[in-house]
DNA sequence: CTGTCTGCAAACTTTTTGCATATAG
DNA sequence: CTATATGCAAAAAGTTTGCAGACAG
């Protein structure tokens, strides 16, 4: 077996999403979007991380690279369709799940998690508006927080 | 009858809502207030505004005012529950309406619309959450608009 | 009078921009 | 090779903070 590659096949998938949008797959956007990757793959719901976040993350892999150039890198792959902005108070949260959702906040521990648009239903009452998107911030208690607090 | 006294009803009112809460009454704040109660006159569903424009409209009014105080006010109204915030891609929009209610921002003219607690239906399918508040946002739009595409 | 509030200005935080160099294709 | 991307650093944009003097209560 050969030593790791330089470039794995998850890789080779995010350089073609690239190169189809006419961005160039450079170490730094894959470390960047690696790190999205883990934190899908470590809980799939809750993927919300800030430019910082990213920063200090991808850093260990790619130790050269910048904060200018990962905050440029995130609002790129924004407009490329592969993350997702959400804006609050303090700094934006980017977010690998580009697919419509919405999302909870638990007023507990704090945590952003995406529910489905197939778990929400909303309805509009009031005529006259052309309802093209929906987003559903919802807060309370997360499942792991209500049942903490339930059970103490 | 008297020339116009230096304060009205209404400022007697909002004097009334800082000091239960420990607040003093100032001109300043009485201005920034005062423009907020003027939007909603004009529309109350479409009071929303940015730091800056509550100061150049109070500034009308009260020329020495100064941007640091309008932030500080604007905070302070906020912590006191007098006015409400919406969080956004870039500045933060200040909101007279304090009762819990949704927003509609519309594609097209780019407006912010209240829309009230009681014109939307929201349900939650998947179990273990404990809703405690809802907002939503819905995009497309507005009655206005609508019309305007429609007929054009 | 006294403590809060204002005005001014500086500090901070997050995002954007500019330019010379490096590198993907 | 050449255009795009990076790194570095400055600039912007918004908000927060500090302090001396003003003013509400």
């Amino acid at each position: 077996m050969p030593s790791r590659p330089a470039s794995t096949p998850a890789d080779l998938g995010f350089a073609q999403l690239l190169r189809a949008r006419g961005l160039r797959a450079t170490s730094q956007r894959r470390a960047i979007y690696g790190v999205f990757a883990r934190a899908v793959d470590a809980d799939a719901s809750n993927a919300h991380l800030e430019a910082e976040e990213v920063f200090q993350a991808a850093r260990i892999q790619l130790p050269e690279l910048s904060r200018g150039t990962v905050q440029h890198a995130l609002g790129e792959l924004v407009e490329a369709g592969l993350l997702g902005v959400v804006e609050g108070p303090g700094p934006r949260l980017f977010d690998a799940n580009v697919t419509d959702h919405h999302h909870f906040r638990c007023a507990l521990c704090g945590e952003l998690r995406d529910i489905e648009l197939d778990q929400v239903d909303v309805t509009l009452r009031e005529q006259g508006f052309e309802v093209e998107r929906t987003h559903v911030l919802l807060e309370g208690l997360c499942p792991r927080c209500a049942e903490g607090a339930g059970a103490a």
